[in-house]
RNA sequence: GGAGGAGUUCCCGAGUGGCCAAAGGGAGCAGACUGUAAAUCUGUUGUCACCGACUUCGGUGGUUCGAAUCCACCCUCCUCCA
């Protein structure tokens, strides 16, 4: 399988379980660790991928449920597959729709087989097993794909997470061997077992003895605190295969994002960054700020002075909130650029604190400045 | 000059004797958002000593136990006739 897609870990740091690594895909290398944005229906929220490329993102996230619904794998396979459908002839990862077995709860019922939904746009009955996951990310070609998988929610009582751990792991070889004859398509397992280190551990052993080309730890971020998240990581990752990447699913705030390199994840998706601003907030070192808020009506300085993005560069936050308070696209648009260059750039600093022998500085330094308690 | 109609809380607009500080919408203010059913959703928007009190429905004065709602006069605007 996929003799295109190699890990190299170039490096761990001393003193702490921060990595530093290339991803190698057909598409393109992906410096890691990385954020990479969300682009659920073959299209980032108010991006074009030449802005997506000069925000420096080296790979985005797409959906297997939400394309299969519209337009249909059929069609982007004649389009010559998502890279050439989208315009994006850059690494992509396609995420397998378990996520919205578990988002979309109420349309659907779990089965040894597969998972019978509703659609949410038409109500119209489908059917995903594992199988069917991967004959559509296959038709969709993204470089890497991932595992169809049960999420737990939290909380969530131990048996009924050992159950949904369980048929995770039986889907997982059930995608893998749907994959077996693939190459240019790496499958990445996915660690369940919700918030219970035991299952968590063993999730993790069972998927190593597996040996995928990487993978995601799900089933996190889903309301639980914060520190019970890290704890989580921290159970997890000493069982994670070392010379494989590590992908902490749907995590994304900007201190998450550090804290979780901490621990030794090396990617991380999340529509933090683009839901929240076209809702007018904006990622700072200091914290989110809203920019929509009355207090910048007559701020004329950028969003951040130390930003090199497109939006910081030329427009204020007064102009900013003015156009989120006329509902003007462009500040949706702005608001955007900012969050991923915002993210991507904290990537950048990131893996530079890594290559220099100074992340528990960067980490500490970056935590003492981030409020997570208040807006701005 | 004559005949009709209308003036409601920031705006539009319901209400036509008590259940009205007054529907609904807009605008405003704030909050939420973590493998996107999201350019969405939620709360709030007279004042204060705020589980209670006070002031408010063009103005003034009446009727009534009680009025944004009824009556009189006045002011302003709109339509039609001269």
């Amino acid at each position: 399988m996929s003799e295109a897609f190699s890990f190299d870990l170039h490096k761990t740091c001393a003193r702490s379980k921060a990595r530093r690594g290339t991803v190698h895909t057909p598409h393109g290398d992906i410096r890691t660790p990385v954020f990479m944005p969300v682009g659920t229906l073959a299209t980032v929220k108010a991006m074009t991928p030449n802005e997506l490329e000069d925000l420096g993102a080296d790979i985005i996230l797409s959906n297997t449920y939400h394309l299969h619904l519209r337009p249909g794998e059929d069609l982007v396979r004649e389009a010559g597959g998502l890279h050439r459908f989208m315009a994006w002839p850059h690494p992509i990862l396609t995420d397998s729709g378990g996520f919205q077995v578990f988002s979309l709860a109420g349309l659907r019922k779990i089965k040894e087989e597969g998972v019978a939904f509703q659609s949410h746009l038409d109500g119209s009955k489908r059917f995903i097993s594992p199988e069917i996951s991967m004959a559509i990310q296959q038709a969709l070609g993204a470089d890497i794909v991932m595992a169809f998988d049960v999420c737990s929610p939290y909380p969530c009582d131990h048996a009924t997470a050992k159950t949904a751990m369980e048929r995770t792991h039986r889907w997982a070889a059930r995608c893998k061997t749907a994959m077996a004859e693939v190459e240019n398509q790496a499958l990445f397992g996915i660690v369940q077992g919700a918030f219970y280190a035991d299952l968590r551990i063993e999730s993790a052993k069972v998927l190593a003895d597996m040996d995928f080309p990487g993978y995601g730890i799900g089933g996190l971020s889903v309301g639980e605190p914060k520190p019970i998240m890290y704890d989580m990581l921290e159970q997890i990752m000493p069982h994670m295969p070392v010379d494989k990447p590590h992908y902490l699913m749907g995590v994304g705030s900007p201190d998450c994002l550090v804290e979780g390199v901490l621990r030794g994840v090396d990617m991380f998706d999340c529509v933090l960054a683009t839901r929240v601003a076209r809702n007018g907030t904006v990622f700072t070192d200091r914290g989110r700020m809203v920019i929509k808020n009355a207090q910048y009506a007559r701020d004329f300085e950028p969003i951040d002075a130390n930003c090199d993005c497109y939006a910081c560069r030329n427009f204020s936050r007064a102009y900013i909130r003015h156009l989120f308070k006329a509902q003007e696209i462009t500040g949706a648009r702005l608001a955007t650029i900012h969050n991923l260059r915002y993210l991507t750039r904290l990537m950048e600093r990131i893996r530079a604190a890594i290559d220099e022998d100074r992340y528990p500085e960067f980490h500490r330094d970056f935590m003492n400045g981030y409020d997570t308690t208040r807006n701005f």
